[in-house]
DNA sequence: TTTACAACATAAAACGATTTTCCTACTGTT
DNA sequence: AACAGTAGGAAAATCGTTTTATGTTGTAAA
């Protein structure tokens, strides 16, 4: 044993071990060889018997291109954040590359600081979710990596986009809610400057606009903690009583309205239709089960992989926003305005 | 413009720029050296000019020692892991190193190589919230890096352990229901050979033994899924219906049971209790509000941080388990036998 | 047998920072 | 004025790997 004590066995060390230079062992490391070589053979076995890793920081630096790919999101506690990571640290499973994930905690300064962060590594690329305002948008447009944007595009900029259709879903959401016979909708929204809130909110403006009957729309701005959007969103059924039905544009909307109306004894499902914009699990497990727009999570990820991949490749076909579409998963609190349920029942739905 | 195009500026080009040697500008950036120098100075308007940012992995590999911090958890969907890694992001926040998390999706396989892939970095320390075997414990214990294990202890290790007193807290919780004259019990649990539900079992059992009144207490272990579990809890509240209490000892089986309950119209609060080991938002916001032991993530976290640094830094006091003490939340479904809300109102809890 | 060429191992340079060593210039003391 | 001591910058070595350049060996063609 002649490598030094203390620390982990270098390639040199292998080198020595099993009689050959270091940059040979770097070949057969990286498969620059034949199959079935003794020497290659020789190397793994000194690679064995040392209990020799590569250092990936040395490895890295050298080749001046990391295999770090950088994701950025607002916060790790939001389930739909939460999922998008898996799945990303998913897609990137079997590929050289793996996710670096850190969160801005919705705060636009910690978000530069972990932006900047990263350029140092330097990581090969970044997936960011932007957080609420877009004072990002320079260092991103600049940035001498490849940015992929997910889930909130950054106005008047040309970047990478992977997101949902929110004006579609919720536009087919609020439509939905008019065929069944709803007249007095509750919309309740977020004002944080979220521009997926602002996509979903004109959505629905539209899909109300091409209704011909006369509506009652009660736009409300809840706020963002759950406590304080079941105050108003009570408040508003409170002073609405013919209110038929809630459609929440975002997750923690839903949470509230749901507290709202089980305080009241509002019937969810029977009296008043609730829909979702964003699934989580505890809306298909509570009866009834809340209705909900659901975002293709794995869809994001496949596609802002894919997208974030071919640009480090540089292949430079320009950038481009892509929407994927969202689905509308039919429970039971989506009921007709007479109180009819019309969908299919909890049970059918599981068996599919 | 001198600078290679193309790359980054390196810490030669501010040199050039500053007309001083890189070594120079090192102890510049490092603090080694007096305020309100000239040369200083010189030095970072230099790197303000040309927009220099250390190039974080050739730093760390000339230290070898990185300033990065593994941290491996089961699941990033897992709410509790979820607001673990917040946390712990926020403990790293202002010192010198960083989190960089990865999940091994409950995964023994995907675990090995994650802490492998973290060996190889090299990380300075590993925070690792073990899977359901241990099968990563030759692993760590011979890991030449300082680990520190979170929320799950690994049997028969002298390893550093940070978790929560799962067996005191079940305990209590159990004690509680039998102060409320709860004598049929329902407890849900999970079977996978996860250490803590073993631990809350234990807690369970004893505090049943401890007390004289005949009792009835249904074990049931659900499987990890919420619609399995809702089957199975229903089906045993079918079967047993002088059931006045359900005790669940993990986070998913509490939507079951409360799904289970709504289902065959059960009033929770009133003629059943429901106990939930581990909080969820939701579950402060439906109603009747869902009792819940709550564990005590942020210091958790605290004390992790605290652990690993201490171990980085080399100071070998023995290894130890740490336990920190749940918090019983008196909700509604926590009520007396006889169906009496024994506890203060939900706004009053609000208050504090 | 000679020449050309392929194959492949070794030696050395490089990645970008930090740290050690060396040397110069300055300060202060006698 | 001569010398010791010191401060601090420049130069060089270094971290562990990959890559380039160089050299050697062996095979095939002429």
């Amino acid at each position: 044993m002649d490598r030094k004590i203390g620390s982990r066995p270098s390639i040199r060390d292998v080198a020595r071990s099993a009689g050959v230079s270091p940059g040979c062992v770097s070949n057969v490391i990286n498969g620059r060889r034949k199959q079935d070589d003794p020497i290659g053979r020789a190397v793994h076995e000194a690679i064995e018997k040392l209990g020799y890793r590569r250092n990936t920081i040395a490895s890295n630096l050298r080749r001046s291109q990391s295999r770090f790919i950088g994701l950025v999101i607002p916060d790790f506690e939001n389930p739909f954040f939460a999922e998008l990571v898996a799945q990303l640290e998913q897609q990137a499973e079997g590929t050289q590359y793996r996710i670096v994930a850190t969160s801005s905690r919705e705060d636009p300064e910690i978000e530069l600081r972990e932006l900047d962060e990263l350029a140092g590594w330097p990581v090969a690329g970044i997936l960011l979710v932007p957080s609420m305002d877009s004072r990002c948008k320079p260092v991103i447009q600049t940035s001498d990596k490849p940015v992929v944007v997910i889930d909130r595009i950054i106005p008047d900029s040309d970047l990478d986009v992977i997101a949902v259709d929110n004006f579609e879903a919720s536009a087919e959401g609020m439509r939905r809610l008019l065929e069944l016979g709803h007249r007095r909708i509750l919309i309740a929204y977020l004002d944080d400057g979220i521009v997926n809130v602002d996509e979903r909110l004109a959505g629905v403006r539209a899909a109300a606009a091409q209704h011909s009957d006369e509506l009652e729309v009660n736009f409300l701005a809840t706020g963002p903690d759950v406590e304080g959007a079941r105050q108003r969103i009570g408040d508003l059924l409170d002073e609405n009583p013919g209110t038929t039905a809630i459609f929440c544009l975002f997750n923690s909307a839903t949470l509230a309205a749901y507290g709202a109306a089980q305080a009241r004894n509002l019937r969810l499902g029977q009296g008043l239709a609730l829909l979702s914009f964003d699934d989580s699990t505890w809306m298909s497990q509570v009866q009834p089960a809340v209705a909900a727009i659901i975002q293709p999570v794995a869809e994001i990820a496949r596609q802002a992989w894919e997208r974030i991949l071919t640009r480090i490749d540089a292949e430079t076909e320009p950038a481009g926003i892509v929407r994927v579409r969202c689905e509308l998963s039919q429970r039971e609190t989506l009921i007709a305005a007479n109180g009819v349920q019309e969908s299919a029942s909890r049970t059918t739905e599981e068996q599919v």
